[in-house]
DNA sequence: GTGAAAGCGCTAACAA
DNA sequence: TTGTTAGCGCTTTCAC
């Protein structure tokens, strides 16, 4: 058995109290005796229990991180960025991550909550109900959502709609007028919005918006269409239009671009030559991809994220925290060569 | 505050054995109180604090999972198995990864084992001192090793040196000559075992190993050159031989082998008319790259891991359990077509 | 400044 | 079968 702080007491010649004391650096105890029982806790390898601290002392240093899984290495780099600034400040993490098919995020909040009662939460990507927005409130946990939003909660987000809006806008300012979109499912917040921004991009420069050319990935069930197989799908359905196909193509992920990219090649036809292609993440696949993309700095939310989570509970500050951090253009081969030689494709303009 | 049992034992007019009894299952308790003290729990929706169970109980319900980070999308496969499984057991994670440049291992497994007393501990590609396995075993304390491996303890690997052989190999088949290998720092257990299995492949055939055809990354420091900038630093080595350059290269994992390519195709040369290239591991990027690899289970790995853990935990089971997967060959374009087109090397046969 | 004692919210052994 | 009580290992009053 490991020892306790009874046996250092006993060991020190000092009751459990001063043991206490000099653990938690308190002013109330003489250097003297703090010496001899930091040489007790020395000699007995003693280490407080987490676990009967954090009942005494009502609170358990841990946070707790939900994720859904899929995200890949977009998740990856941001639950770096948490881990990096987690373990900085002592604090322990507990993650969780979950199978749509079968958890529901209300599920571990519940559990995180009142069961683990951890110090506070990290929700990634995922909706949260004003119920449980409230729920939060009304428990005095501070949570942080990050590539999330929610009125009366602390939000870090990517600039989702700037970002549609400027990808669509740089296919166009190429001379593209045929521009279709490749959205994720519209359960997911970042798709809707991000539907939004490249709406908005159309209308500016007076396109119409056109059914036909908005592809939302559903192939795969019970995911939200963020990834390879339904940008995949998503994309041939464009192609299905034959010589009414879209010349350039913004999608909403990297991952779906990856996916479109192939339909592309397996139908003969060259990016960016026949359709140009501009993804959202820069995850690490589009530097080999050569694909322009709207990236989001992952590793600066998470971090972000983590610290202000813990600036929340060490310093129980109050007030709204809304951070949106700004995408940036990262522009490769796959939307080709600025404008020259898509003029050939002006004589469509006419018809428009 | 969050209801206590004593709400609940006091609600349901019972003491709180009872409801301790009705929360735990127990046989030793009337169906008819117990559905007294169900309907009191649902009313004031308690929940049992985890912490304060796991003192009484000297159970967390928690296992720790320690993981270095960069292992990159092998990580992230590997961690998806291992939550489906541990969530499904209804244990929670602590997650820990460790930056090589300033965290040790041992802290990490100080603080799980005694600080948080977690229930169990999986070890993710990380060596493991003699006197720390004994440590485990001393304190009871479940440990499994996954893509590492202690006599002393339950470990589940790879057969690194098979597919590091049969990598080789292929790349022999294939009428390659001049085989060199790109291997991480040799700290790293894999890259030591890999590079046995590359030895004796170039052996068998009666091809002498050359030290200059032996490339280490060690470009980034205080990583273990398992990742991309080192791989491509390897190779710019490599090429640096100029005429006296291999005609193929068995890089220990994809991730290298990708910065590998890099270097290739800056110099000016092709893969794999110019050199032919087989990675390890089979992550995500090597399916676009095209690049032959030997696949590594890392989901499974992942899985099974946590279902020895848990069983070792819940069941008591004693016992040594070693389990080894195989590696896969995954032939795609880096390796170019058999035989035929490398004819024209062999008269290098004769200086060999 | 320090020791003793009362909790923190549970489980488990012990009576009844 | 059920209520009571004694811990689990700590923090934090409260006297001294």
């Amino acid at each position: 058995m490991p020892a306790t702080i009874y046996d250092v007491a006993k060991r020190a010649g000092v009751g459990i109290g001063t043991v206490s004391r000099a653990l938690n650096d308190s002013p109330q105890i003489l250097p003297h005796t703090k010496a001899k029982v930091l040489k007790a806790i020395e000699e007995l390898d003693y280490q407080p229990h987490a676990m009967a601290r954090g009942l005494a002392r009502k609170k358990t240093n841990m946070i707790a991180v939900i994720v859904p899984f899929f995200t890949g290495y977009f998740f990856l780099e941001l639950l770096r960025g948490v881990q990096q600034e987690v373990t900085s400040h002592d604090y322990d993490l507990l993650l969780y991550s979950l199978d749509h098919r079968k958890d529901k995020v209300e599920d571990f909040i519940e559990k995180t909550l009142q069961e683990r009662r951890v110090d506070g939460v990290l929700l990634i990507s995922l909706p949260i109900s004003d119920y449980y927005a409230s729920l939060f409130i009304q428990k005095k946990c501070p949570i942080v959502l990050v590539d999330s939003y929610h009125p009366k909660l602390d939000s870090i987000t990517v600039k989702n709609r700037e970002g549609a809006y400027l990808a669509t806008k740089h296919l166009l300012s190429l001379g593209h007028e045929k521009v279709a979109m490749i959205d994720g499912q519209l359960v997911s917040s970042p798709a809707q919005v991000r539907l939004l921004g490249y709406k908005q991009a159309l209308e500016e420069n007076g396109i119409p918006f056109r059914d036909d050319y908005l592809a939302i990935s559903d192939f795969v069930s019970g995911q939200d269409g963020f990834n390879r197989e339904a940008g995949y799908h998503a994309m041939a359905r464009l192609l299905e239009l034959g010589e009414g196909r879209p010349t350039a193509v913004f999608v909403s992920s990297d991952i779906q671009a990856a996916g479109a990219m192939l339909a592309i090649q397996e139908a003969g036809l060259n990016v960016p030559d026949d359709i140009a292609l501009i993804g959202f993440d820069d995850i690490e696949l589009a530097e080999y991809l050569e694909l322009s993309t709207m990236r989001q700095p992952m590793f600066e939310m998470g971090k972000l994220g983590v610290e202000r989570l813990i600036d929340r509970i060490d310093n129980k500050k109050a007030g709204d925290y809304k951070i949106s951090f700004s995408t940036q253009l990262i522009s490769r081969k796959s939307c080709g060569p600025p404008c020259a030689s898509k003029q050939n494709n002006t004589h469509e303009t006419v018809s428009a």
